[in-house]
DNA sequence: ATTAATGCAAACACTTTGCAATGGA
DNA sequence: TCCATTGCAAAGTGTTTGCATTAAT
């Protein structure tokens, strides 16, 4: 929670909420959903607040932005690597904890120097397989 | 090339260039890329066309939509399951060719019915490694 | 006191939609 | 002829920005 002291970052009520929300939150909302979240409890919240800090949190690495929607971005507090399961029905997505072997001959790798990868895994969640 | 012929849809010359256009094509183009590649030619052609014509496409299987640019849906003409390399400096996106091994212990699935999967490889790709 | 952050409104980027006109089949 | 498609314009959705005000330090 006090991830944002120092560097003359400010402590703010909304920041403070956001934050709140954020921490340990496995529902990769977006911004409209963290702003949906607090606008009861903090009633001058505004999208900017929110897209600034997300920018803020995102930029000090306590963030990690998803592109796995095709609609808006979505954020995920687990900035440690992890991968995806989503479901394709309800559209739900769940982190997968246990680290996933991948096996990438590097004469395939075209020249890059890999720093990362990210899996999603596209399937029917359990729920949706019974309807 | 006569993709689109049967089941009552008609190959104007708008979907022709488009689809001359996606062809082969492994730039994974958005679809103003595809709409400022051809209106030089097809000076009548709009957006709302590219944008019909991709989605007619996908729907028959055609293309693959990817989400991999929070900025903007990009189109993949190979839908055969494959992944990407993405250079994190020039932002370009590479499609990778083998088949990758990926080890997902069927108890960590969390009770999803996994259909498929996606993998996102960042990384710096020759070109950038050089600057 | 200083200066970062807020929050409104406006702008922006991308995508979708309504609908009259067009043109393949 | 018939009806899918076109293409303009308008609207919709998500995100960013300008800037005067506010408030944390």
């Amino acid at each position: 929670m006090d991830k944002l002291r120092g560097m003359g970052l400010k402590l703010t009520p909304q920041r403070i909420a956001i934050m709140q929300y954020l921490e340990g939150n496995t529902g990769h909302p977006a911004a409209d959903d963290i702003y949906k979240a607090l606008v009861q409890q903090y009633p001058t919240m505004s999208m900017a607040t929110v897209y600034n800090t997300l920018e803020v949190l995102k930029n000090r690495g306590h963030l990690r932005e998803l592109t796995v929607d095709p609609q808006k971005k979505r954020f995920d507090p687990n900035v440690q690597p992890h991968n995806h399961l989503i479901c394709v029905a309800c559209k739900k997505i769940v982190d997968v904890h246990s680290a996933i072997k991948v096996l990438f001959p590097p004469e395939e790798q075209g020249g890059f120097e890999i720093v990362g990868h990210h899996i999603e895994f596209y399937g029917r969640c359990a729920s949706c397989k019974k309807n």
